[in-house]
DNA sequence: AGTTAGCAGTCTAACATCGAGAGTGCTAAA
DNA sequence: TTTAGCACTCTCGATGTTAGACTGCTAACT
């Protein structure tokens, strides 16, 4: 345990650092910690603070800057931070004008995001563990060929064409689809697979193509995500080189970045901070990750949080993305039917 | 018009600039320029060709590299290019088995192209110019809301959310949307506007919400495309500082990049290569653009190109991007239901 | 007239040197 | 325990220097 004037050194050193991005001096941090000490017994605590492993110093003769053990000690002494009264109310009122639409909730949630913290932001689908078939619709599309539309339990849609070897009329399709309304509303892959009835060879093709399109939507978990505020990453000093953001840009098209980033925020309540080598992937242990779980537990749920340099302002990104993870769990509430009351108890409990 | 041997030096400056990035000295021209001449002719030559502008010296005793000009020069000069057999067999075996949905065909593409290419892949969705009603379905989804599910000509779906006043069953829904298509199908917008009905107020509610929704895919035609390969830019030696490329970013993020793209397409028949200043938009002067219409005039069309430094190789791009309009075309084809030898006729008429 | 050898001249990139300035670490005194 | 003060270290920008890469030009050659 540090202290109280230690921790005050490292944490006027971690703000000027993440504010300014150069080494902090220690003539720096006098003129911001007001008390009357000079700046030789700040530098004497300095050296313990480097001894420790709180801050490091890029040569003999320069500032400080923080290491990830300094982040994470800042980090830990933040509590009661809340976003501005002004940015809860953008956006709320940006949500309230947007379409009702999955798709463009997550979208702007991204965006807002990235603007709020400057970095890159990452919104993934809200997802129940399994889909759930809830109803299916046949458009003719010309004589041997219709567009599958099946709608699943949260609002997800999912379209693909499917091909007869004969022509189908219309009126056939619509026989097909109720029968497999009726037959199959409300039921998961496996209990569809179970459920033993005698389909004609279209719907069979039809059948087998369900069960495609609800193991992909399954699997798409990774694909459907937002990343949105690229541009901000290459502001940064840090990276003014391109070959540092590279590798996260390779990552990134090939969703892998999605892979490493999404599973951190399933085994924790509220917001987590990974910061620097505490990540698990290469690729990110030159960035911090601050991520959120949103949704119903046990219903359904999504990820919501950003990547940006270790240099971040911690305490608005944890703000944005906490508020932001209340809102879109409002959202996928609303999606499924919940009381919003109902949810809330749910998501404060884990603050 | 240049003579034989000067075209010749132009195209081997301009081929070995594009593959080592360095200015191109004049030793370098003759031993790749097989005929016995002196590199002090080939320096008389080079002299002149930079006066003409097709070159350009970083400075006084540098080696040359091409201008806006001289890429120019070379890309008019090219012709019967066409892409390797491996990589077209490549190509056909993918598209055939990735899945039958709008979406992944361009997202596939997209990344194809960026990988073929090493470049920034730009593909937009084929649409027609407005949108024509082809069927919704309603969807209860709990007593006050349901899911509007929209098809329009060409595949297209929509949802949208929409809230009642008060609880509706799904006999009433399904009731409404059999009366809703009936009196719409087939029609566009202002056919739809014009229709004169009269209808309950939630009908009404109904109708408003397709509108909008007609109205939002209408103009979403910059929103939805797919951009892939970024890292690739990243990894080219003129863009090592990240300030060249942010621009770009920032005009993609805000989609205003599309903006600036697609439309090049529509005005040409074939692939259109835009080089350096000829664009318009002037955070691209310092980039080429190789575009491409793609899918059936009049019926519904799409874009397809690439974004690259000017130094890029333009012989593999130009292939890339026309084999890909290609194959878009006719699975556009397919989904509007043109026999594909009709379209055939009308693609390759571009050439 | 076109070509070329040869060489002077130009420019860059890399490296070394230098000095100013910034900050520290240490010492000795308060 | 704190602090004034100073020697020491390191960076950064400026300046100088040199080797090497190419060119441009001239004069000779075919």
């Amino acid at each position: 345990m540090l202290s109280a004037r230690r921790q005050a050194i490292l944490r006027s050193i971690v703000e000027q650092y993440i504010a300014r991005a150069v080494p902090v001096p220690s003539r720096y941090v006098v003129d911001q910690y007001k008390l009357d000490v000079s700046s030789a017994t700040v530098r004497n605590e300095m050296a313990y603070l480097e001894d420790e492993g709180y801050i490091i110093r890029p040569h003999t003769s320069a500032g400080s800057i923080p290491s990830d053990k300094g982040y994470r000690y800042y980090v830990e002494s933040l509590h009661n931070i809340s976003l501005s009264t002004s940015d809860r109310f953008l956006i709320d009122h940006l949500f309230h004008q947007v379409e009702e639409e999955v798709q463009s909730w997550l979208s702007l949630a991204a965006t807002l995001l990235a603007r709020l913290t400057q970095n890159v932001a990452v919104v993934s689908m809200p997802k129940p563990e399994g889909s759930r078939f809830k109803h299916v619709e046949l458009v003719g599309l010309q004589d041997q060929m219709a567009l599958i539309v099946l709608v699943l339990y949260g609002a997800r849609v999912k379209q693909q064409l499917v091909a007869f070897p004969e022509p189908v009329e219309q009126p056939q399709l619509s026989a097909i689809s109720n029968k497999l309304n009726a037959l199959y509303f409300g039921l998961n892959r496996e209990q569809m697979a179970a459920k033993k009835t005698t389909l004609s060879p279209i719907e069979v093709a039809i059948y087998n193509d369900l069960m495609k399109m609800m193991q992909a939507d399954e699997e798409q978990f990774y694909e459907e995500a937002y990343l949105e505020g690229w541009h901000f990453l290459f502001g940064q000093p840090e990276f003014a080189q391109t070959g540092q953001v590279l590798a996260l840009m390779e990552l990134a098209e090939h969703r892998n970045l999605l892979k490493t980033i999404l599973p951190i925020s399933l085994h924790n309540r509220g917001a987590t901070v990974l910061i620097g080598k505490e990540n698990e992937a290469e690729a990110v242990q030159n960035y911090s990750i601050v991520i959120s779980r949103y949704g119903i537990p046990g219903e359904a749920v999504g990820t919501v949080g950003v990547v940006g340099p270790t240099r971040m302002q911690y305490a608005r990104t944890l703000s944005a993305v906490e508020y932001l993870s209340t809102v879109l769990s409002e959202l996928t509430g609303e999606l499924y039917g919940r009381k919003l009351d109902q949810m809330r108890d749910k998501t404060t409990e884990a603050e």
